[in-house]
DNA sequence: GCCACTGTTAGCAT
DNA sequence: CATGCTAACAGTGG
């Protein structure tokens, strides 16, 4: 699930703890994980220095010495993870392992189902991988004018437009359906029935429930830890999101569960209403 | 044991 | 081009 909220965690953990350090070496458990990887492989990371952690969406990505940029995508089960010395050795899950010369903990990437992957980019990696440069505007720190652009003219349902990375970048299936109602609206709400206020609405749910989701240090619900291997406290905050049958917090009606676009839904029937005619925008 | 289900998204079909 | 569905994988729970 790791979605922006948990990848901003982990990273604001891994910054501290590898910036600066040198890599002594990098090891590929699982080699299919490097998608298009450069000649030599990861042996191109040995003796440079990293120089950073920050987050692109749902991606984190490692800033290293000499133009190189690591970028990670944990997909639904995919960790970042500081291992201290002496910490338990890597299990049959950890795809790779980054040591350092300082002898210090290393760090991992565990992912039980295999579908997360990471890049080794040179230069500019938003210019030069795709994976972000195809990414639509971060939700924090965008202008209303701008998500209404983002999301005004297109014309599918609005959840699934919010989970469409290209239209916004880091907003997941739990945060879709927690902005949606926070913000009152019906997850199937065609774009173009999307009042002016339905849009604004969505844009303040958005940005206030991924910054509280940051200050929960993200939801754990199965597989989700940050870098120390803590889990965060989100979930115990969500108004909807699994939580089918239980009474909405609003209205005291059982939530709802359906399937949108291929993925688990919840929603209170009352609270978030379908608009039913298409609005002149 | 078998089947349904899971946080993501690329790729294919429509 | 835009939108919608499914498979990729492994584990869990009924």
């Amino acid at each position: 699930m790791p979605e922006l909220p948990e990848v901003e965690t982990i990273v604001r953990g891994l910054a501290p703890g590898v910036s600066g350090r040198t890599i002594a070496r990098a090891e590929l458990l699982f080699p299919p994980l490097l998608r298009r990887p450069p000649k030599g492989g990861l042996a191109v990371l040995a003796g440079r220095r990293v120089l950073g952690a920050r987050r692109r969406g749902k991606m984190a990505l490692l800033e290293v010495e000499g133009g190189l940029t690591l970028v990670f995508h944990l997909k639904m089960t995919g960790q970042l993870l500081l291992a201290a010395p002496g910490a338990a050795p890597p299990d049959r899950h950890t795809r790779l392992v980054v040591t350092f010369r300082d002898g210090g903990s290393e760090l991992r990437f565990r992912d039980v189902r295999k579908f997360g992957f990471l890049l080794c980019v040179r230069g500019e990696p938003e210019r030069a991988c795709p994976e972000l440069s195809s990414l639509g505007p971060e939700p924090l720190g965008l202008a209303f004018e701008d998500f209404r652009r983002a999301v005004g003219r297109r014309k599918g349902r609005i959840k699934s437009l919010l989970l469409d990375q290209t239209v916004v970048a880091g907003i997941g299936n739990i945060y879709a359906d927690e902005t949606l109602f926070d913000a009152g609206v019906h997850p199937e709400t065609p774009a173009p029935a999307l009042t002016a206020n339905d849009l604004r609405r969505l844009w303040e749910s958005a940005r206030k429930i991924l910054a509280r989701a940051i200050e929960a240090k993200g939801s754990s619900l199965s597989d989700y830890v940050d870098a120390e291997g803590r889990e965060g406290s989100y979930q115990e905050f969500h108004q909807v999101y699994g939580r089918a049958g239980e009474p909405c917090g609003r209205c005291g009606r059982p939530v709802r569960r359906t399937v949108v676009g291929g993925r688990g839904t919840y929603c209170c029937p009352r609270c978030q209403r379908k608009a039913r005619r298409r609005l002149p925008r």
